[in-house]
Order: structure tokens, then sequence, then C-alpha cells
DNA sequence: CTCAATTTGTTCGTATGTATG
DNA sequence: ACATACATACGAACAAATTGA
């Protein structure tokens, strides 16, 4: 569960979903711009594929734009950081609470120990243990998000039956020893990896959302921290401006 | 410039290519549920392919529970997309038009004629006639979006050279003889055809959110109605709760 | 009920692309 | 760069299920 293979033949090239995988390294900034990117041999390694297919994954980001190659250098990131474009759009709490009302949780697999997976985090310093799971979240039947969750251990022994098998969130929300203090969703859009296509009874390669949910208590304590995978086709934002 | 080859021949295989349009026309509802689709011979024709890569395409689309075939009947959309879950979100008129200040479009072709290409909206009435083109957004050189513009006649007459050439939107706004009543941005998540990634400088089959934006005036008319493909490595949607 | 038309399913041969060692 | 194995894409022919005349 925790050495998963996330590359598998079906449809779609397996060097170009490395090259989705590689890219999302790059866009979420754990290969930041100017990084050298580890070389042929030891990528192939880690994702069980020949040197060739390493090379042809690394072409195909070459010609996005995203990496450039030298021989006998190495693999670089791009410095494109400055043109990405940030979107800021605001939700209300109790808006986002309520839309998670129908939700109908299957838990998937909780990690045993209550070690911190988590590594570094954009704000908030982390508390001193998290308990780990993976959810997969439906509506009348059909799998519609895959959620990595990683909860504060403290608040998890609270209610540990309730948090494991319902929407943590609205449950985080009526707890009164519970203070939130800030909330906010990082969207980002990507190709559906083999364990997300598996969960998500849907296809390698198809779109997806993939979100990360930080949530920070008064103590400025990451008390929530949830990497989500969308069904693309099932998902549709409406922004609304107002004036 | 109008009839274009959507599909092409580079790395992903034709036929998740040509799924990655049908799921398009089922999501947005061009293809509502329980539509008996065209034969396979027919989308073939469309998409310049033959009828086994439409098969190969409708049976995905099949393992994904899109659709559902039978011989001798035909292929239909399955009833269950109704679970199609819409995330509501606001952002402020004013943010938004100060985001597209830095624009720098770029313009790829021009209807020549000012004919209606919009068939269909789902508020508002339609204008007398558009103005059409399509363009590409860069920053800093780097193409980000593309966006195709229908934008009300009457308005285009009124600075061609301006309208053509920078970001619309701050221009109506600041128009005084332009009273905007209501604007939305609908926000999906899909993969690059060809013209797309053609025009984003990035590859086939890549993740690309793609937005509809529509704006209408107080009289109830659509007066500017775009579709947008950005690329999706460079995009990022901050969703701020608050409280 | 039979027949023909329609629509999808299956198979074959060939050429090209993908993945490994 | 090479050899091998398998997947993709095409055209074409044929099989099987459904519909309506």
């Amino acid at each position: 569960m925790l050495e998963e293979t996330f590359l598998h033949r079906d449809a779609i090239p397996l060097f170009v979903q490395l090259a989705s995988k590689m890219r999302r390294r790059i866009v979420t900034g754990e290969w930041p711009p100017g990084h050298q990117l580890p070389t042929l041999e030891q990528i192939g390694e880690e994702f069980g594929v020949s040197r060739v297919t390493v090379r042809q994954a690394a072409e195909r980001l070459e010609r996005e734009g995203l990496i450039w190659r030298h021989r006998g250098k190495g693999t670089f990131v791009h410095d494109h950081s400055t043109l990405r474009r940030n979107f800021v759009v605001n939700a209300t709490w109790r808006s986002f609470i309520q839309s998670l009302e129908g939700m109908d949780p299957a838990v998937l697999w909780v990690s045993e120990t209550a070690d911190p997976l988590v590594s570094s985090v954009p704000e908030g310093h982390l508390a001193p243990a998290y308990r780990s799971f993976r959810r997969v979240h439906c509506r009348e039947g059909t799998a519609y998000s895959v959620t990595d969750i990683h909860l504060d251990d403290r608040i998890y022994q609270k209610d540990p039956e309730r948090l494991l098998n319902s929407a943590i969130l609205p449950i985080l929300d009526a707890m009164p020893e519970v203070e939130i203090a800030s909330a906010r969703q990082e969207f980002t859009i990507g190709a559906a990896d083999y364990p997300a296509a598996r969960d998500l009874g849907t296809l390698i390669g198809t779109p997806v959302g993939e979100a990360t949910n930080v949530v920070v208590d008064r103590s400025d304590t990451v008390i929530y921290l949830a990497n989500i995978v969308f069904r693309g086709d099932l998902l549709r934002l409406d922004i609304q401006f107002t004036f």
C-alpha cells in the first residue's frame, strides 16, 4: 500500500504516464526551477521502467518546455515559475461544509502507526503525530474522488469511529474544542495514474483534478491535510462573479 | 480554420484522443443522458478514423461507465450522469478584471463574416450577430491559454482595433454604455486535442482546463461568450475559504 | 413469419509504434 | 543500434442482434 506501482500498461504509453508523474513533480515544486533531476537510470529504477522509456518521457517534457537536457551534464527543470497563473477565488466555509453532506466515504486503508507521513507544509507547523488513511468518496454508488488524509492524531483520538467513516470537515466544524483559523484548497489539473484510476473506476490518463486541502487551527497547527484526486468528468467548477 | 482535424498521431493513441472528444460531448450535455450516439461509421467519418478505432474509443467510455452499447440497437449515453458534482465558488469581478491586466493576446484568426457562430446558450438570449475570433494569451512569451471568443458585433464595432488586440473584459468593464448584469465562468477538466496542443505549444493529451465564460448585460443579452483552454501545468486555482 | 436494412461485434493481414534487454 | 514481443490503426469481410416492412 505504500510501495505501489504507479505505472501500468493500458492504452496510454508508459513514457507518457511517466512524463505525467514527472510533470506533477515539477509543477508542485517537488522538483523546483533549476533543480537537477535524478539520472535516467535512477528514475527508471524508481518507476520500474527501462532507461529508454525514461529518455522518451524526458524528451516529451523538453518539448513542452518544462526541462532542458544536456549531454554529460544532466537534466534540469526550466525556469518557468514566473509564468504560472494563479487564480484566487473565494468560497464560504459554510457552503463548502454543506456540499460535503451527501458524501459516502469508504475507507481503503488506514496507516497502522500514527507516524507523521507528512514531510512539509507551506504554512503553519506540524502536529506531533498524524493518523493517515486513504478513502474513496462516493455519491450514489459511483466513486468520485479518492483522498489521502492526514489528521492530527490528537483530534483523531476524540472520535476514531466517526472520523474514519464520515466526512471529516463537518465533524471538525462541529467540535467546540477545535477552532479553525484558516482553510484553503489548492487545485491543479492532471491525469490519472494507475492507483487513482483503479480506485476511481476510471482509466489511466483520464483527466483528473488534484487538490491539496489545508486546515490550520488558532494555534497555527496544521490539523488536517488532504490530497484529493477528483474524476475530471464528474466535476464542474462554477465561478460566480460578484459586483 | 473552421474544418480542422482534431486528432493527430502523436504518442497518445487515436482511440484515446477520440474517447476524450466523446467524453467532453457527454459531460457538457451535447450528448445528454439517454441520447443515442451517431453510428460508429458516422463518428469515424466526422473525425477521420476507421470504425474499429471508434469502437475502441466506445469500449473505453463503456469501461468508464459513461455509455452502454448493444448490437443492432446502437450506443447510448448512460443515465446516471446526473451525479456530477458542482462546486460553486465566488470571485469578485474587480479582482478578475485586474488579473487580466498583464495579458498579451495574439490573434490567430478572425471570422470574416459577423455570423453568429454560437448556437445555444444556457441563459439570456443571443445578440443579432457576433464577431468571432481565436486568440492565444501569452505571458512573457509563453502561451498559456487559447480562447475562442464570440463578441456582440454591435460592441465590436465600437472599437474593433482595441477589442481585437487587448483583453476584452477590462474594455467592456470601462465602457459606460455597456452595463454588465452577470458574469460566470464554468470550469471543467480535459485533455489537449491537436489544435489546442499546437496553439499552446504543448503536446496532445496533456492536462488542460476548459472554461466557458458568459457575460450578460442588463437587457439579458449574451454580449460575450468565450471558450478557453488553459495549459494545465501553468494553472493553479487557489480557493480561499471565508468564515 | 420472413426478409432486408441497420448497427455493433469479430477476425485477418499489413504497416507502424511502443518497450525491453 | 539491433532484435524481439506486443500494441495500435487501417481496410475489408463476415457474424450476430435488433428493428420495421
